[in-house]
RNA sequence: GCGAAAGUAGCUCAGCUGGUAGAGCGCGACCUUGCCAAGGUCGAGGUCGCGGGUUCGAACCCCGUCUUUCGCUCCA
């Protein structure tokens, strides 16, 4: 257990390390020794993504006809986040007990102990506390609220204890201003989900785009949350990327759409190489304010099953409440059955970031190759070959007798049809280890017999097998392996 | 947030009781070679995370701080 423990530790500082070596992932600001829980995508790392994001977009918007996709501001008005919930359920004075290790809501202690006061006939006592700590809580004088804590001897009811840390504000929204002069600029808000840029244009798609529900719309986009706790290199950031889908339903069919959208997902993430074996679904036993059915896809990275993509049925609670509050009707009227009604909504998100950790770690492949004496280790980076960064290397076997420039030449004929590499240093073992490195599928060596017949060899990452094709064939072969079209095929069986 | 460990070249690390910085790999040029991290020569690259303190003198001791990893905690 102790080793396991150790090899997990250590399976993740090696896809770190390789993730940062190999230019796939940065610390942000590394020269300034980085920022925490904020990374930057090198230049294989946004390759990767890209792809990913690419083929997520596509299996969504082009295997289903009726899901189109949009691209929302980051700023969205103010109220957005009223009507979602996120500014009440974010604005928390937290306080943490050092005995017990417990957080409370620091209002909440308060409140309690003032009922219990009042309970005890001292309603004066208790009236008082409730004021001091709204005239603190206003004046965002936490220091006071804390004060208030410990001069009614408020102790934990786990430790027992009053050794309380300072009340800190938790709010989970990065805030800044919009307006160039201060007085009249207005507070606003990073999105922390991209879900309400959704919402809020429902109507503006359902009717330039004359959606009939069943209808969906899909986006990428960076949201932001500003966690107290970021851990697990890029699983948790304070910076992120989601790619959400909201299915606008009829309510009362929203479960069978939770059912065929759990499955379809699945389905996705097994078709872009990720083990059977290593996904499961985790259903959520607690369920958040909106939703009235909740499940995970887990993936199971190093430090174990983990959240990567929610499917959630979040009812008619957002398109509701955005009625309310924006006094605009978020109807549809449903020619079928002669009804207008807000819609269901069963929303598909998952992580861009986790999906690429979990591709990568995926990937991350420790092999011995040979026997005996022969005996090596290798590294390789095994992703679909649709995802790699890179999709070919080409390699003179040796520099000159006019191969580089042959290879040059071959280059240039491929280069616009997939991502193609050249490198011509070193020995040909070095530069195909560089090219295993950085999961590269297939390295093409231009030699003497390609000056005399145009054929060369065309290397497999995985099984390091060698087969000559002339290269008159080439493009047609390395663009049937790289292309998506492999992994729609398989979403479509 | 609490606790533990770590931070020295691009990477992995060594550096004794405090005495002005090392290796391997990688990288660049050239020579040799030519199909799975080849050999040789030469070379670039570090105010030892940062800031203080102690000391004649600090990578090393002390304090603070930042970052990372791990364990708790938290995660609409």
């Amino acid at each position: 257990m102790e080793n396991k423990k150790q090899d997990t530790a250590s399976a993740l500082k090696d896809i770190i390390s390789h993730a940062k070596e190999y230019g796939f992932v940065f610390p942000s600001s590394d020269i300034y020794d980085g920022l925490q829980a904020v990374y930057d995508y090198g230049q294989n790392g946004v390759e990767l993504k890209n792809n990913l994001k690419t083929v997520w977009y596509k299996a969504m918007t082009m295997l289903n006809d009726n899901v189109v996709g949009i691209d929302a501001a980051i700023f969205m008005h103010p109220l957005t986040w009223k009507a979602s919930g996120h500014v009440d359920s974010f604005n928390d004075p937290m306080i943490d007990n050092k005995d017990s290790k417990k957080r409370y809501r620091a209002d909440t202690l308060l409140e309690e102990r003032a009922a219990a006061l009042e309970d005890e006939g001292k309603a004066d006592e208790a009236r008082a506390i409730m004021q001091a700590m709204a005239k603190g809580l206003d004046a965002g004088d936490l220091e006071a609220v804390r004060q208030l804590i410990i001069d009614q001897q408020i102790k934990c009811p786990v430790s027992g204890t009053a050794n309380w840390t300072e009340v800190r504000q938790f709010n989970l929204m990065f805030s800044t201003q919009v307006g160039a002069v201060s007085e009249d600029a207005s507070l606003i808000y990073l999105r922390p989900e991209t879900a309400q840029g959704i919402f809020v244009n429902f109507l503006n798609v359902q009717k330039s785009g004359r959606m009939k529900i069943p209808f969906g719309i899909a986006q990428i986009g960076k949201a932001f949350r500003n966690e107290i706790v970021a851990r697990n290199f890029i699983f948790r950031m304070r910076e992120f990327e989601q790619m959400e889908m909201q299915f606008f339903v009829r309510p009362g069919t929203e479960m069978e759409w939770y059912e065929t959208w759990k499955q379809t997902r699945m389905k996705f993430h097994q078709a872009i190489g990720l083990p059977a074996d290593s996904l499961k679904f985790h259903d959520h036993d607690k369920l958040a304010h909106y939703a009235n059915a909740a499940v995970d896809i887990e993936y199971k990275f190093p430090f174990g099953f983990k959240e990567m993509e929610g499917i959630h049925s979040r009812t008619d609670f957002d398109l509701r409440s955005h009625q309310e509050l924006s006094r605009k009707k978020q109807q549809y009227f449903d020619p079928e059955i002669n009804e207008n009604y807000i819609p269901y909504v069963v929303e598909t998100s998952v992580g861009a970031d986790r999906l690429f950790l979990a591709i990568l770690c995926n990937a991350y492949t420790e092999e011995t190759v040979g026997e005996g004496d022969q005996e090596k280790q290798r590294i390789y980076l095994n992703f679909h070959p649709a995802l790699a960064p890179v999709k070919v290397a080409v390699l003179p076997l040796v520099k000159k007798d006019g191969l580089a420039e042959k290879a040059q030449e071959l280059v240039n004929k491929i280069k616009f049809a997939f991502h193609t590499t050249y490198d011509e240093g070193g020995a040909i073992g070095k530069r195909y280890t560089r090219q295993d490195l950085i999961g590269t599928p297939y390295c093409v060596v231009v030699d003497y017999q390609t000056m005399e017949d145009e054929t060369v060899t065309i290397r497999d990452r995985n099984t390091m097998q060698q087969e000559r094709i002339s290269i008159a064939d080439l493009k047609e072969k390395i663009g049937y392996a790289v292309s998506m079209e492999r992994i729609f095929e398989k979403l479509l069986q």
